[in-house]
DNA sequence: ACTTGACTCTCCCCTTACGTCATAGCTTTT
DNA sequence: AAAAGCTATGACGTAAGGGGAGAGTCAAGT
């Protein structure tokens, strides 16, 4: 019963045998003796203090300070150890806090990168017809309104949504809002509204063009339907309704 | 609006000149041109740049990949943004895992330091009783038995117990390990072991010494005390009887 | 006795993301 | 023109080792 050589002790322990070296040389751990030839050889109070050694170094504590607690036997390991906890505290808050911010990274990059183009946006009316419906728009409400208005339609149709209520109430909303700024229902943006709310009603049935129009129609006449929707804004049932006959008159296309 | 220099730059994004240069060495951030002198000059696209690079630098990105993604155009970002989420989570895991590591190592040096002296263990008896009868019981047990009866004494002592059954328990599984070692009942690691029975009855109700000494009664001849003792070991009611008549004779101390 | 292979030693440079001088040159103010 | 303020480059240091070069040592096989 020698000791330890370096290598026994660094496989014992599970750290490398240059950690060893780097222990030696800073004066943290050093063998029991040392050979003529200059071979470090350790014994169990060796082991045993690299064994603390690492449990200090998993609580991230550094080399210097290990050497300080275990150097002193007086040191205030309690104290110490109570900042340790709080100093670590802190930093997993801030991972919490990172975590967040990277999740709205990635959604953020996600709708960006699932936003659909004009092209989609526009689907079935011609270049020139956009161009002139996007220009009206621009004149009566301004570019930022367009813009705004396109981005809520873009997110219906790109961003997953988790909550089928919260889209419809989306849908609903964003009609109403096209209503009060009086686009027409046969304009490209309230088609495209109109699409997105077809494809939300077949989350629940899949009704064809003749079955979605008499659910616009019930929209007005059914009083429950109607007061869900006035409660937007007085007039959207009927606004709806029509939208709907256009839609289904174009073969529930765009155009 | 010539630009900005080190300082302003340094200023206005909240990082040392040291940094900048830091990254103009590393072509992280180069500036916009360079004056003859050999002062630097940065313009709003650096503005913007060292924003995106303090961005990344949040999410914990080291500076090379921060210069890949935003070299690269095509870059695969959404996959990147994963994985150091996915490493974030972990590091957020381990820090979980050290903050009850920590917390344990707390708990056991807070026990560790309420640990009653040998003083208050042998309490009532005199230094040569004390040795005198840790002798015999070396002689006839071992060191370590020795030991390891004077360590559960002094943990019934020091430790709270937040159960007070399971302490209720301790005491008598001790008690039962000193009859069956044949220690007597008025050597002082019994008596101090009574002494925590009575603290242990405390809990419910205070007995003087006369009504304890009925309860040590009560263990032998009511039939329902004596069979949970005797599940300790045979004899063990009628041992805690004398052990308590000690007890209460010497006036409910150690000695 | 010799050689081989495994093991070990001591330097020394490299890593990250800068901080901290030191020394020298440029600009602006007094 | 001198003083004050700003800037540049270069070098060294940090924490905790990683990796390698060149040289010495140990035990075993031939």
């Amino acid at each position: 019963m020698t000791g330890y050589s370096v290598k026994q002790l660094a496989e014992l322990a599970g750290v490398s045998i240059r950690t060893l070296h780097h222990y030696d040389q800073i004066g943290l751990l050093a063998p029991a003796t040392k050979a003529e030839s200059g071979y470090r050889c350790y014994g169990q109070a060796e082991l045993l203090r690299l064994q603390q050694i690492l449990f200090y170094k998993e609580l991230k504590y550094p080399l210097k300070q290990i050497k300080a607690i275990l150097d002193n036997p007086d040191f205030d390991l309690m104290d110490s150890l109570k900042q340790q906890r709080q100093q670590i505290l802190q930093e997993a808050d801030r991972l919490q806090q990172l975590l967040v911010t990277i999740d709205k990274t990635i959604v953020g990059l996600q709708n960006q990168e699932q936003m659909i183009t004009d092209e989609e946006l526009y689907e079935g009316f011609t270049s020139e017809q956009k161009e002139a419906y996007r220009q009206e728009v621009t004149e009566r409400w301004g570019a930022d309104k367009l813009q705004e208005t396109e981005d809520r339609l873009r997110q219906l149709s790109s961003q997953e949504w988790t909550d089928v209520k919260a889209k419809g109430q989306a849908i609903e909303q964003l009609l109403a809002d096209l209503m009060e700024q009086a686009h027409e229902v046969q304009t490209p943006l309230v088609q495209k509204a109109i699409a997105e709310h077809y494809a939300h009603i077949c989350a629940y049935w899949t009704p064809n063009a003749q079955q979605y129009e008499g659910l616009g129609k019930m929209y007005v006449e059914d009083e429950r339907f109607k007061a869900h929707y006035e409660q937007y804004a007085k007039g959207l049932a009927a606004y709806i309704y029509k939208a709907i006959q256009v839609y289904c008159a174009n073969g529930m296309q765009g155009s």
